[in-house]
DNA sequence: GAAAATATTGAAAACGATTGCATAATCAGC
DNA sequence: GCTGATTATGCAATCGTTTTCAATATTTTC
């Protein structure tokens, strides 16, 4: 026949379809002789709960969604296994959407709760700022991850992007270098201020100057581009940050087809680590990302916040971790 | 007060709740001017349809499930951004789930259609092995991404790894290698034993065996340490295939740190086209493999199914092209 | 201007689950 | 063996839409 309900079961067992719920929903609460019978008739029947049904009733969707704007951001399948692993532990699905830098859509998503499609919304990497006025007129749980939405009264966790811009810059004096550079990332986004920042901090409270700062985007090409210019500096610093292990590859690369060696013409730290920054050529100083950790904590916030919309839930900083290797070394002279 | 809903409207604009939903989803069969109105009503109350109703009526959750084994592939993000556009435009939406590797997990997911959780699953990556039985005592709406699922009578979209193999060898034989290398992907795939193939037959029919091969798996790592092996190796082959850019790269990396210049001392092709290829030093001659194609693929043949479970859906093969960029060029000697 | 056709609408019954309230069954205590 | 408390179950309403069927209103046709 078609697919077994709730009532099937009943019938089988001999009892109402209200003691069938109660047996899956709070087993407790009936008779274990009976309960035993109708977990057979579920067995035997093959019945499975009916989705729709339930959420219609119970007046929740179990579902959580994950924003995109546009391209998903470098980590996204590591952070979005997180927020899988998370959610589904605690019995949530997970939608993703995108709203392809679309305002229209961007809307239409935050619909999404009102139409009962997801309990809460998860914002990745910033942007989406035109759910502004519909956050303010009607707070819905939507918790951002690895990027400020500013002013929006949306929390959010991201890494330590301060701190870790400074311990890079705390690595590099220590090497002795004193002419430091830095490739920003995307300074539209909260983490590419930050890091610029806490460049520009950790040498202020050294008493230097940033010797040069170009500014870029999270990508590769944007090494090649940085690669190009730092070529044609006069005063080149001898160490640069760049604000991602991507950015730092094309830089790198740039470099060594010019004949530049890294690190004994000029050392390089990218922020990130991805898998490949261990295996390249030379090994990438870089910063560690908890990406999963972060899906984690952001459907933990998401999910305090369901449960209680006024909730007032503090950012999240979680912390990078500096890992050195071979791409830096002390200055030439 | 709460939510507004159908009979809200449906009051607010003087009319029954079924004229309303009539009026949303079949506006052409009511009056204009009611039509008007009841537009009016909708836009003051702020309505939004409810999901659950909806779909409890309708019996469909206008839903994709994207089933991952366990890691995500490596253009996993890019996939699914096709995967989502292509859904999103034919009004679906996107789950996505990880079995973690865990057959129980994956048959629960398998449970989600009975569940009207989804309308069908995209299931990536392969592995899922489970669902052998499943599938085959109950037929649903399923199409595999990437890889085949063997014995198991799910239409699937890859690309032609044959082909692009086939390509990658022709192309050092016209550089004039004759001594030719292959590092595999994971052969549990059928990705990679295609690959594989392709590799093999293409060197036979030049009447040529293959120098070396190395079986590894999909990752940076495996090319360190194919590296490792390359370097004690009495017969050296000029040229090396390896089955993904990841393994090319560490390959790479692993010889130039023992001072193995490529292409000088050997040629070394990727496959896939990351980012990252154009930019390496030296750029990488590889196979583009078009991600997001996939995904909008995949969702086509998937919704196709759920049109009509019983439609005979040919597999889809999407051709990879072969860029020649630096990491190839005429053995030394 | 009447009959027939057509265009609009409404009433009510699903879709499949959960739960407050009421009832029936069981049990403890004396 | 009776009372009162406790435990198990069932009835029926409800969640918010959609759709069949029938009824009414409007045209069209001759």
């Amino acid at each position: 026949m078609s697919t077994p309900k709730l009532t099937d079961v009943a019938r089988l067992a001999g009892v109402s379809p209200a003691t069938v719920s109660r047996a899956i929903n709070q087993p407790a609460i009936v008779n274990a002789k009976t309960l035993e019978r109708i977990q057979q008739a579920i067995q035997q029947i093959g019945y499975e709960t009916n989705t729709a049904g339930r959420n219609l009733r119970l007046r929740r969707s179990d579902a959580l969604l994950v924003m995109i704007s546009d391209a998903p951001s470098r980590f996204f399948s590591q952070i979005l296994m997180g927020v899988e692993a998370e959610a589904s532990e605690a019995g949530y699905n997970v939608l993703v959407s995108n709203t392809q830098d679309n305002p229209e859509r961007g809307r239409r998503l935050y619909a999404s709760i009102q139409q009962s499609l997801a309990d809460g919304i998860l914002t990745f990497g910033g942007h989406n700022q035109e759910l502004g006025d519909l956050i303010k007129n009607h707070p819905i749980p939507i918790v951002g991850v690895n990027e400020h939405l500013e002013d929006l009264p949306v929390p959010v966790t991201t890494v330590n992007n301060l701190d870790a811009s400074r311990a890079i810059v705390r690595h590099l004096l220590e090497l002795g270098h004193r002419k430091i550079g830095h490739v920003t990332g995307t300074t539209t986004l909260s983490s590419g201020r930050d890091r610029l920042e806490g460049f520009l901090s950790e040498l202020q409270q050294a008493g230097l100057a940033p010797t040069w700062i170009c500014n870029k985007h999270y990508n590769v090409e944007s090494g090649r581009e940085a690669a190009e210019e730092w070529l044609h500096l006069t005063d080149r610093p001898t160490a640069v940050f760049c604000s991602c292990d991507e950015t730092a590859f094309g830089f790198i690369a740039a470099l060594q087809r010019k004949g530049v060696r890294v690190p004994a013409d000029v050392s390089v730290v990218g922020f990130d680590d991805i898998p490949l920054a261990d295996h390249y050529c030379p090994a990438l100083t870089t910063i560690r990302q908890p990406q999963r950790e972060l899906g984690v904590t952001a459907v933990r916030m998401l999910l305090e916040r369901i449960h209680d919309v006024e909730a007032d839930i503090p950012n999240q900083r979680l912390s990078g971790e500096l890992i050195v290797r071979e791409s830096t070394g002390p200055p030439a002279n």
